[in-house]
DNA sequence: ACAAATATAATAGTATTACTATCAAAAAAA
DNA sequence: TTTTTTTGATAGTAATACTATTATATTTGT
């Protein structure tokens, strides 16, 4: 069986050395997503990624400048993966209505295996995503780093929702907010429902989550 | 010029010694809320605000276990207000639509200075929840530390709003995803609206948060 | 096949962090 | 005034988040 390999490009600016060009390159990115949802980021150090891959803490060093620096490419990563898959689920799709229910289901869905992409385990990095990628954004640095582009991705994803949004209904004024209030709320009820559960209602079976927010946006953008 | 001096209590599980009980111990609340809002979390250490207050590390210490859970005690403290406010406001509302606005108001506002607690300033203390309350419960240790209770302060605020929902609309099935969604998605937007604008559409002048999200609680429920 | 270039590994070192432990001095309570 | 409690000062530890250097593989060009 063959799958179509589909190839993610993140920009230069967020790796010293680019991890696809080489066998350990991929090896420090495929470790390091099961690694920080194994510890935790704060409790993940290139020192144990090293040691786990039978390389040197050095060598790591040689792709990512730092560890918030691969946080922030596994982030771009996943958000290119999910434009991929929002922009191939709603393609050619006529009705406006049923665009953006697929646009929803995507962004809320819980993710499933994809084997496009050999090295990346998706449904791994989905749960690091949900549980540590605020620590990604929540950042002195942050003004200047979305300077630099760091949150483009993530920023056209939304973008290309509210479109879908604002081709339904012109005049309503939110899009924005209510793509990214959905978003991220979707992660965050997921997080919950696994942790704090009192802040949910979440069903066992039928996924609540997805059918939440649809229903959410289709109810205050008419 | 008197105001009404309230009082918020913490649980005794949140700190090692009661800083509420001495003047050092008001100074490291008051102070550490400062320095985190000026650094940041991960930046901000004990022996920084020791050397600012002109104490020591080791007498900090003496108060909170880690810096950590100085933060988780003022989430606590943060929500335990909020709890107060809420109550404050929606008192004695007959309409039930009016009461549940009133609430979403309190949950989605600007902070505004409140001098019924001399020594915090919430202005400040609502900034840094909002960009550092995230990283209190996206730690290893949520199941654990939820257990002890130290998140029960805020999932009561949750609960209260919902029974809200309930009463205006008993056949809601999602009133506590609803009310999270609203209270987390808030937040983020005050934060977005900051440093990442186009994820937001908020307008100078008027409060378009608070105005999303009533409008939205409004239409999600009916 | 061999030199040159490049990538990786190993080691050491630095400043800082997040604490713990000990002891003395100061302040408050009995 | 004695005892207790609180605070301050100092020292110490293991770990973190790096940087720098040098040696050793591995790859590549000719």
């Amino acid at each position: 069986m063959e799958f179509l390999q589909v190839h993610i490009v993140i920009s230069e600016e967020l790796y010293t050395k680019n991890p696809e060009s080489s066998e350990l390159g991929k090896k420090i990115v495929s470790r390091s997503i099961e690694m920080i949802d194994e510890l935790g980021f704060e409790a993940f150090t290139f020192k144990k990624l090293g040691k786990s891959i039978g390389s040197n803490e050095s060598s790591i060093y040689r792709y990512f400048e730092s560890k918030h620096m691969l946080l922030v490419y596994l982030l771009c990563w996943y958000w290119s993966w999910v434009e991929y898959k929002l922009v191939f689920a709603t393609n050619n799709i006529q009705s406006k209505e049923e665009k953006l229910a697929a646009a929803i289901n995507i962004l809320t869905r819980k993710t499933d295996v994809d084997n496009s992409f050999s090295y990346i385990n998706e449904i791994i990095l989905n749960r690091i995503i949900i549980a540590e990628s605020s620590k990604a954004y929540h950042t002195k640095d942050i003004d200047s780093e979305n300077e630099k582009g760091y949150y483009s991705v993530y920023k056209r994803v939304v973008q290309r929702v509210s479109s879908m949004v604002t081709d339904i209904n012109p005049d309503f004024e939110f899009p924005h907010m209510l793509i990214s209030t959905v978003i991220e709320g979707a992660h965050q009820q997921r997080y919950f429902s696994k942790h704090l559960p009192s802040l949910t209602d979440v069903k066992e079976g039928k996924d609540t989550i997805v059918n939440f927010y649809t229903d959410l946006v289709f109810k205050v953008i008419t």
